[in-house]
DNA sequence: ATTCTGACTTGCT
DNA sequence: AAGCAAGCCAGAA
């Protein structure tokens, strides 16, 4: 996993507003580079350092486990949610998800630019 | 090189 | 609503 890409997807996880989500595949997207199973691997190994609360599966839940400690997160922010059960949720993702205004996609492209860059080391 | 696995997604039944 | 297959990209063995 490239240290750049780790830097990017924290970077824009970092971005996502109070109250609002992503989904995996939406992160990978905006990056243009990966796709939602990297996205995953890098919320799975360095997610404790940003809010990872706001990055959810499409259809708005969370991985096994996670769903307990996110709740309070989302109760405070007053993100959208939706009953699934007794005591499930997920999160409403048509008023939930975050669509990045003209000024974050340029961020955000900031951040992606490095990506394109060639590995270091691995030159001709 | 091959196979398995995973904080994933989509489409089809 | 629910289950399943296939596609997906990287790491690990």
């Amino acid at each position: 996993m490239r240290p750049e890409f780790v830097d990017a997807v924290l970077g824009i996880a970092a971005m996502v507003p109070t109250g609002q989500v992503l989904t995996y595949g939406d992160v990978a997207e905006l990056l243009g580079a990966g796709g939602p199973r990297q996205v995953g691997r890098v919320m799975s190994l360095y997610g404790s350092e940003v809010a990872w609360w706001r990055i959810v599966r499409a259809d708005g839940t969370l991985p096994d486990g996670l769903a307990e400690r996110a709740l309070p997160h989302y109760e405070e922010e007053r993100t959208p949610l939706s009953a699934l059960g007794l005591s499930s949720y997920r999160v409403a993702m048509r008023r939930a998800r975050w669509f990045p205004s003209d000024s974050d996609l340029a961020r955000i492209e900031v951040l992606s630019r490095k990506l394109s860059e060639p590995a270091a080391g691995m030159e001709q």
